[in-house]
DNA sequence: GTGGAACGTT
């Protein structure tokens, strides 16, 4: 009589397993694990709850039994199964307990529900049963120390533990370079190579990787080098194929990058089109990039997203957001970054709209990588940036605390900011030091630019002066831009020079120009003039410098002045390239210039714009020109 | 009769 496994093994349908089953049932053999297992792992590849089913028919299932579910469940979409399995597990009579086999799945599990309490609980509970020393749970522990973003732990870890191995070496490589430290992924393979440990094709990827984040072509060329000794010249493995492509593409190597794609033996897959796609949209080659993505023999959620964020790195918001309308209705699941680069887009347009319809459409969406915290973010930077501040700040309150992020902070202040809403500003950064997140750059730019749009002069000094000392961020051009305009705007003329001649860094034009402004608010001709000179003596020409130096001049009755800067303009042949503006209405994009009047409602728009110009003076507010 | 780690998009 054959085995039960090797009849499971020739069974060609679920029907024939089932039927098996059922004379297992029959025969009284479905209580016994050792007769079940075989059933119980044929289910577990595609109807894994059938497997749990059978499972729970087991009056006595032993150790071996729950590992293979947990590990079947540690690996599906519902890993939150194995950890219930390994509950169970622990409260059965007499209770089971979890061997070498056990806790990598769990960790696993952990990882993926973003469980880390409950990862460090069982990783105490291995030390104490010294698992520790086992090298499958050491490799994941350091794997579930890198999913929770705790480079410092991995690393105490690995170099703490008695045992490692290749994998160990791999899994280290891997995860620094996965959290942006590259450089220190490179030293740990030189202790690998210290220690005479084999390289793999895991290592090498891992490697190419770090050169790709690096951006360093002679170690990437040494890379290669060593793929070239450990497979030869034509090699099976995709993945690595892809790493290599990737690492000369990110070089800024494309010719190089291409020629492995055309020799690799159509072994380069999507991965290393992709990459050639995303290197020449950031190159600003949009229209090559296309090509290539038009050329490509398959394409997956990550080219089309590649493009989309190629069009959008290139100003082609428009183009962007046909390529993203068009991969939802091939009936492809857009992903996190897809939805996130398309409300990026929206927001530069102002399509609200398209925004709020994104928007709704992905709420509850459930993704397979993705946070949601990314897309929180960009929902409320794109309610923002299209001038739906309340929509903005109400998406944001109803935010949980472990999904706000110093980005999601970013996106609300600076949209308070530009609303000229410093006072709520302030508050919500309050709040922001209350949830224990630390302001970065962004905050700064955004908090300073919201106390400068409000006349919050004191509040403004004090940030500007606690960012170094107390929050450790030191001060950039753009927040010494926002101390200018913020005395300039208050009449602090004199101070904000001083700023000026006392930044560690040169003026730019930015800075310069806000004075200027500034001057011309508070009629300061003096200091104007020499604003105007340093603006003169920049390099990079922008002509609306010098139309406000002019009006300004004609304000303060130089006409002669003022006439000479624009004959000064004129003999420069100073051109100011053309600022497309865009609005969405009812769904529609209108795109116009400054002074366009070839729209069919030109004239109606004026009139209505003279009115809102009329209504606004009415209440009290100065408009400048 | 069960183990581990990998590529491209923000």
């Amino acid at each position: 009589m054959k085995s039960l496994k090797a009849v499971l093994a020739s069974c060609k349908t679920i029907h024939q397993a089932l039927q098996i089953h059922a004379q297992a049932v029959v025969t009284g053999r479905h209580h016994h694990p050792f007769h079940m297992a075989p059933l119980i792992s044929f289910f577990a590849t595609n109807h894994l709850h059938h497997s749990h089913l059978l499972f729970s028919q087991i009056p006595n299932p032993d150790l071996f039994l729950f590992n293979f579910l947990i590990r079947a469940f540690s690996l599906s979409q519902t890993p939150h199964h194995a950890l219930s399995l390994f509950r169970s597990m622990l409260s059965s009579s007499p209770p089971i307990s979890p061997d070498s086999f056990t806790f990598p799945f769990l960790f696993k599990s952990c990882a993926k529900l973003s469980l880390s309490k409950l990862a460090l609980q069982l990783y105490s509970h291995v030390i104490k049963t010294g698992f520790d020393s086992n090298v499958f749970v050491l490799n994941a522990v350091l794997h579930f120390y890198f999913a929770f973003g705790d480079v410092h732990n991995a690393c105490k870890v690995f170099h703490e533990s008695s045992v490692r191995d290749r994998v160990s070496y791999n899994t280290m490589i891997n995860g620094l370079v996965r959290a942006g430290r590259a450089d220190c992924s490179l030293k740990v393979f030189g202790e690998m190579r210290g220690n005479r440990v084999e390289v793999d094709e895991y290592t090498l990827v891992a490697l190419l990787s770090a050169c790709s984040s690096l951006e360093d072509r002679g170690t990437g060329r040494v890379v290669h080098g060593l793929v070239y000794r450990k497979l030869g010249c034509v090699n099976e493995n995709e993945l690595l194929m892809n790493a290599l492509v990737d690492m000369y593409a990110k070089c800024g190597c494309l010719e190089v990058a291409e020629r492995v794609v055309s020799c690799g033996n159509g072994k380069s897959g999507v991965a290393a089109w992709t990459s050639l796609v995303s290197a020449y949209a950031l190159r600003g080659e949009v229209e090559v990039a296309r090509r290539l993505f038009d050329q490509m023999g398959e394409r997956d959620v990550v080219s089309w997203t590649a493009m989309i964020s190629g069009y959008c790195n290139s100003g082609c918001f428009q183009e962007a957001l046909e390529l993203f309308v068009k991969l939802e209705s091939l009936g492809m699941e857009p992903d996190e970054v897809a939805v996130v680069a398309a409300l990026a887009a929206c927001a530069r347009l102002g399509g609200l709209e398209l925004g709020r319809r994104i928007h709704r459409k992905y709420d509850g969406a459930s993704w397979r990588c993705g946070t949601h915290r990314g897309f929180t973010c960009a929902v409320v930077d794109m309610y923002a940036k299209c001038g739906s501040i309340d929509t903005a700040l109400d998406v944001f309150s109803r935010t949980r605390d472990d999904m706000r992020t110093t980005f999601l902070y970013n996106s609300i202040l600076s949209g308070l900011a530009h609303h000229g809403l410093g006072e709520h500003a302030m508050a919500v950064f309050e709040e922001m030091r209350l949830l224990g997140l630390e302001p970065d750059e962004v905050t700064f730019v955004a908090l300073l630019c919201a106390c400068g749009h409000n006349g919050l002069v004191n509040d403004g000094k004090r940030l500007f002066e606690s960012m170094l000392s107390v929050y450790g961020v030191s001060p950039q051009m753009e927040h010494y831009g926002c101390m200018v305009d913020l005395l300039g705007r208050a009449g602090g003329l004199d101070e904000a020079y001083y700023l000026i001649q006392n930044m560690p860094f040169r003026a730019n034009a930015v800075i310069w120009r806000s004075l200027l402004s500034a001057c011309k608010e508070h009629g300061d001709v003096t200091l104007a003039r020499l604003a105007s000179q340093e603006l003169l003596a920049m390099e990079h020409d922008h002509g609306a410098r010098n139309v406000l130096l002019s009006n300004m001049l004609i304000l303060m009755d130089k006409h002669d002045e003022a006439a000479s800067v624009r004959k000064a303009v004129d003999d420069v042949g100073i051109q100011k390239p053309p600022g497309w503006s865009y609005v969405e209405i009812n769904g529609v994009l209108h795109k116009f210039l400054a002074g366009d009047t070839s729209h069919p409602e030109a004239k109606a728009t004026e009139l209505m714009l003279r009115n809102i110009h009329m209504g606004l003076e009415t209440i009290g507010h100065v408009i400048s020109a």
